[in-house]
DNA sequence: AGGGCGTGCGTTACCGCTAACATCACTGGT
DNA sequence: ACCAGTGATGTTAGCGGTAACGCACGCCCT
């Protein structure tokens, strides 16, 4: 190769520098870097050739502007150290890789606040979808979601009005179900562990079922005990404590999730309490980790992979067909998975 | 409010339309809307209320092609759903959300090819920095980042060859120090329990240290098993089952991450072995959930947070302040934290 | 020979915004 | 009264691509 590629170039490459390069105009090899359009194969390969001498890599923002489509999607989660987002977002990016798109992540911390402001900044991008946690979003959201004029996918929860289309699941029902199949099961004394966020709209949705299935039986919750912060699993041993000193008397503790559940299976379990004839434990989310537990933790999946997919592909068969049915609802079934935590052996089941 | 809003508006909204709507030109509502430049108090509140009414949300495409500045900053990782990347970005948002940048996110699961795959795409946003977790890219993949003419941050490693900046820890280092001290405590049967992932390079960095120290004291490790996929905790539990059903005599297990050594903690107690006065144990990560076990298993720490404001810090003041040194190289010292699987009572320390 | 058509490439006019400079009305000093 | 200085706004010319159309040229058919 004639050594054209000057180290210290100042001024960035373009188009321009590769039409130069290869004697063609910058339509043309415009038209090869995108494989549009006839372009013979000389042409094509002396184009390839001088792009990639020259270390070319196409100006997106450029070609955004003038052509007026991004393949980008928005997506919006409450936080990546709860795996239940990174699973959704895997679920995202299996579907999404089929395609052109392609997704971008912002990070609320569960804050109102901040996902307005994420989303002004993704909208600002002008992404061709977006993918949004949860159906509660302050008012200017809900109305810079629906003035984008592009696919908005809620997900995780379809307990509520949706933007445009939802995919998730009821956590209210799951709540529900899982209060209903421990009274079944004969529990009666009933704790609740949670966390201390008032914004975790789908925990407390799962309460809400959870205790309207509780007074359905003429039960409510004997106890509740909360945290914030720090380990989950230590937190779970730490509440669990808490409750029990309190209450000694509890036979079953419904936690808000399988983290700080399993805290407290392991601490019961060095207590030497027997779980679960002497008391039952749920929690919730169906994540990985409980496999490795020296038992297993009734739970309930939240079909994070096959809400992330099934929202991937709303967004994508939008975009690809503009004239596709907007307000699509997928409602996925959160599936019990009742573990060695919930059943006792004299009850039917 | 005059019901201007049109709500079947085709065209998307622009400048131009607040500027018609406020009667300023383009220019000034660009101006109110960066807080650049001087507009008089009575206009720029003109301008927002037209803006707000509207709803309009600024293009950045076409602003970072026009200004040729683009605040983002690309972050390549290996993986989401290892803990230990959502906590480097956690400590790179942080710092960034105090500037004007903002993190974009790229996942190539271990693989250089998607690396190279991502690192494209990322880079035809023209981004103003990135950072990039591991020294090892491919040759294109170097060349690029070079071309770019942009900070590059390579992080969590510092065994290798930078292409700019550098921020991490010596692996090599600590899985060197963690034998020093597994042989110190008079450990000699040593066993070895990993992921098998080749590309996985800061694991075998620990290794290499791991065994270099092991071999200056003439000792070897005496087996190794390897996983891939599934639960990292159940992995661990069968692991370690399956290396002491091979080898009964080892007398200390090393994990190359904390979740498997959680894995066969959590095992090894139940099996009522006695850690670690029979068999010690020590993890890598210093993973939160560790705090949660009944037992604190052996580890170190990786400096994940630390390393992700370290960076972006980097970043930051070579985008502000474009005269700054590059190649930088920031080393952190990974901290031993030997919890209750690895000293042994009648050691020295 | 002329018309119709497909192929391969170039030209032109933007996309929506901003840098840089131009303009214009004041203000104040002398 | 004149000019420089300043503040508030407008004008012009791109940024680096792409859509849409234009235009040779060769080919086939009649």
């Amino acid at each position: 190769m004639a050594g054209k590629t000057a180290k210290l170039r100042k001024r960035p490459l373009t188009l321009r520098d590769v039409s130069e390069a290869s004697g063609v105009s910058e339509m043309t090899v415009s038209r090869v870097l995108r494989n549009r359009g006839d372009v013979s194969e000389a042409t094509r390969s002396k184009v390839l050739k001088a792009a990639k001498a020259l270390g070319y890599v196409p100006n997106k923002i450029a070609g955004a502007l003038a052509s007026q489509r991004v393949n980008l999607v928005a997506v919006i989660i409450p936080s990546l150290s709860n795996m239940v987002f990174p699973e959704v977002l895997s679920g995202i990016s299996e579907v999404l890789d089929e395609t052109p798109l392609q997704p971008v992540v912002g990070v609320t911390n569960y804050s109102p606040e901040r996902e307005e402001k994420v989303l002004y900044e993704m909208l600002s991008w002008r992404p061709s979808g977006v993918i949004i946690a949860g159906l509660e979003h302050s008012d200017p959201s809900r109305a810079m979601l629906r003035a984008a004029g592009i696919p908005v996918v809620e997900i995780m929860d379809v307990d509520g009005e949706p933007i445009d289309a939802v995919v998730g699941i009821s956590h209210r029902a799951a709540g529900y179900e899982m209060a209903t199949e421990i009274v079944q099961q004969g529990y009666r004394r009933i704790g609740f562990l949670g966390t201390k966020m008032p914004l975790d709209h789908r925990a407390r949705k799962r309460f809400e079922g959870f205790t309207e299935a509780l007074a359905k039986a003429g039960l409510e919750v004997v106890d509740q005990e909360f945290y914030s912060g720090g380990s989950a699993l230590l937190k779970g041993r730490e509440m669990t404590e808490a409750i029990l000193k309190r209450h000694p008397d509890l036979d079953f503790l419904y936690y808000s999730n399988d983290m700080i559940g399993a805290g407290g299976l392991l601490f019961l379990l060095e207590q030497g309490v027997d779980i679960p004839g002497r008391i039952g434990l749920a929690g919730f989310n169906g994540v990985e980790l409980l496999e490795g537990l020296p038992r297993q933790l009734a739970t309930m999946d939240a079909c994070r992979a096959e809400i992330g997919r099934a929202a991937a592909e709303i967004i994508a068969r939008r975009i690809a067909d503009e004239t596709a049915e907007p307000g699509e609802k997928i409602v996925f079934k959160s599936r019990m998975s009742p573990g060695d935590t919930l059943l006792r052996s004299d009850s039917s089941s």
